[in-house]
DNA sequence: GCCGCACTAGGACACTTGACCTACAAGTTA
DNA sequence: TAACTTGTAGGTCAAGTGTCCTAGTGCGGC
């Protein structure tokens, strides 16, 4: 059970930092959501920033099975990329109430200058390299689909911060409609 | 000099909560950089919160001020839109190093479920009904202006988050382009 | 001169933080 | 039985937190 015990704190702690932020969560939080005590709790992790790089190697974990299950279910590049932009919709309720994961998570450990934030950032990384594969197979330049992959990511991050500041759900479906448009008239504009 | 004092105080605030973050920043960090010792520092804060108060409306007069200088100072609501944009080029190293000061702090107060959140996302509301009017003038209607600058909003928020992670100045200018096109784009379709 | 006032320094307070330790129970191995 | 590993509980530590108090400064008005 110790795998499991160890997957489980890293679970919560995953949620906690999404939901509370790292710096405001605690090892007191963490151990109550567990319900192990705060002692015990250093037998597993021997400090805040391990359970910290644990959590970011589980997103990124998470992150890359999510891609490769997106990759088998999307019969087209085209649909691949839909599912992208379809978890704004799937994981809207949670956006309303805490912002994007990714975003969030990021821009804190900046400010914090954090020296894990190039491990976060690697999670952007990982969608956008996705993203420009994609792209790349619909016939773009490796150039021009790292451009608008960044750009995807960008649209996704600020429908993600709006929804969120001003709890407006509908926004969200309202700009996924834009970008899914702004998306085949990029396709359209290919030279065949 | 009391008005000074104080006000020398709520900028360094105002600007270590930027840097730094609200969470992380503690009376010690302001009192230092103030230069005056953590006790003194009740007689004129008697809370923290009532810190991150008279932050935030220092923010919005600076906000409205800023806006009222674009009013006279571009002479079509073209321009004006144009000054909102240009702030992502002006501002750049600093939301390299620290990301967007608006989306910043209203995603860490959505975090701590902080009750100043709602003043927080004054500040968005402001830019939003702004934009929505340069709109209106430009000749859309109320619906359609508020639906665009939310969509200028969420660009902007997007660009700046990206370019945070990214540490990206040139992704900055890029998408600064592409946005003055889209909005080219957008005025040109107007029935006239 | 004295008083009142805006402002300041420094510390006390109760509490939380991450970090660390010891004690111990249960199970495995020898 | 004895030694060892694994996991747990609970307490302790120094440092830091926001809050609050008191003593005192300098200065303008009376």
């Amino acid at each position: 059970m110790q795998v499991s015990k160890r997957e489980h704190i890293v679970a919560q702690a995953d949620r906690l930092f999404y939901e509370q932020g790292y710096e405001f969560t605690s090892f007191a939080h963490i151990a109550e959501a567990v319900q192990i005590s705060r002692g015990n709790f250093y037998y597993h992790f021997k400090s805040k920033d391990e359970i910290l790089e644990a959590v970011i190697a589980r997103r990124l974990a998470n992150t890359h099975a999510m891609l490769d299950a997106w990759q088998l279910q999307g019969d087209s590049p085209r649909a691949r990329i839909d599912c992208f932009i379809q978890i704004l919709v799937a994981n809207s309720s949670k956006i309303l109430k805490y912002g994007c994961p990714l975003g969030s998570l990021t821009s804190e450990l900046a400010k914090l200058n954090h020296q894990a934030l190039d491990r976060a950032n690697d999670l952007f990384s990982l969608f956008r390299q996705w993203l420009g594969e994609q792209l790349v197979v619909l016939g773009f330049s490796p150039q021009q689909a790292d451009t608008l992959a960044m750009h995807l990511l960008a649209r996704s991050q600020g429908i993600a911060t709006l929804a969120n500041a001003f709890n407006d759900m509908a926004f969200i479906e309202q700009e996924v409609k834009l970008l899914n448009q702004w998306l085949d008239l990029q396709i359209q504009s290919l030279p065949r």
